[in-house]
DNA sequence: AGCCATAGGGAAAAAATTTTCCCTGCCTGC
DNA sequence: GCAGGCAGGGAAAATTTTTTCCCTATGGCT
């Protein structure tokens, strides 16, 4: 296991959140469980680009903050199936303003960083 | 300057938004320049736990998303202020809501890291 | 000449995260 | 036997991000 040399601050809400969804394939794994993909290799084969094994991170992670919890069903072979927790649930909403947000912004944000130089400014510039 | 090695997908909204504000203390930044600290320096003493060269790292980077522009005024000594540009402006409910619904789930969060074990589950368990 | 402030960046170290590789175990089917 | 699918993790490498250290330049003040 990984320990951390610096101490997080997680007494802040903003830090919060990025730490809980803030990882990079955290969000997209909530949106396979809402979409009903709840089975880890059914995830990994949805996420065919990401290896299993971050995938399988994540979701331990996703299960320690308590936004998902584990189903394991005694069938043969073994069957799991992650769901969503009440506080899982709650955070729905904000992945979805998250995605919405830059949806609509893409395009101004890459325009903006491929015509970017350190003396362009959409605005007033230099005011004298 | 560095080089990514893996390209970024930055098609997805999730990923833009991401991006933007979830580096380690760019929300705070926004922050900040949304409460009027609007100069570097000022920043950085509001910052005090961050180092001036993070800060400014983040500031540029906002800058080239467009999120927010710089004004230099012709002054002795030279004088700085970063505003928010139209789009700067539209992500700040996005970061109401992440800082609200980490204030509203912190502590849940917390005592539920605490608490967790492999095979502990606030719900249903190991179902037969 | 010092030392203060302003704004800013290069280089490299440190830390954190992500990724790859390979292993465990179970069972099924051939 | 061997190969496949299932769920999962240890160790180390690779990559990315963050941090520290030290430098640029301007001008004011003593």
């Amino acid at each position: 296991m990984y320990e951390r040399k610096i101490p997080e601050l997680l007494d802040c809400g903003l830090a919060v959140s990025i730490k809980v969804i803030g990882g990079k394939w955290k969000a997209w794994i909530i949106d396979c469980i809402r979409r009903g993909v709840r089975r880890p290799s059914a995830i990994h084969k949805e996420m065919h680009e990401v290896a299993p094994r971050i995938i399988n991170m994540h979701l331990k992670e996703l299960e320690e903050y308590g936004l998902i919890y584990k189903k394991v069903y005694a069938e043969i072979p073994a069957r799991v199936e992650y769901c969503f927790t009440e506080v899982g649930y709650s955070v729905l909403p904000v992945v979805d303003i998250l995605e919405k947000w830059g949806n609509e912004h893409k395009e101004y944000i890459y325009q903006h960083k491929e015509g970017y130089q350190a003396d362009s400014c959409p605005f007033e510039r230099k005011t004298a």
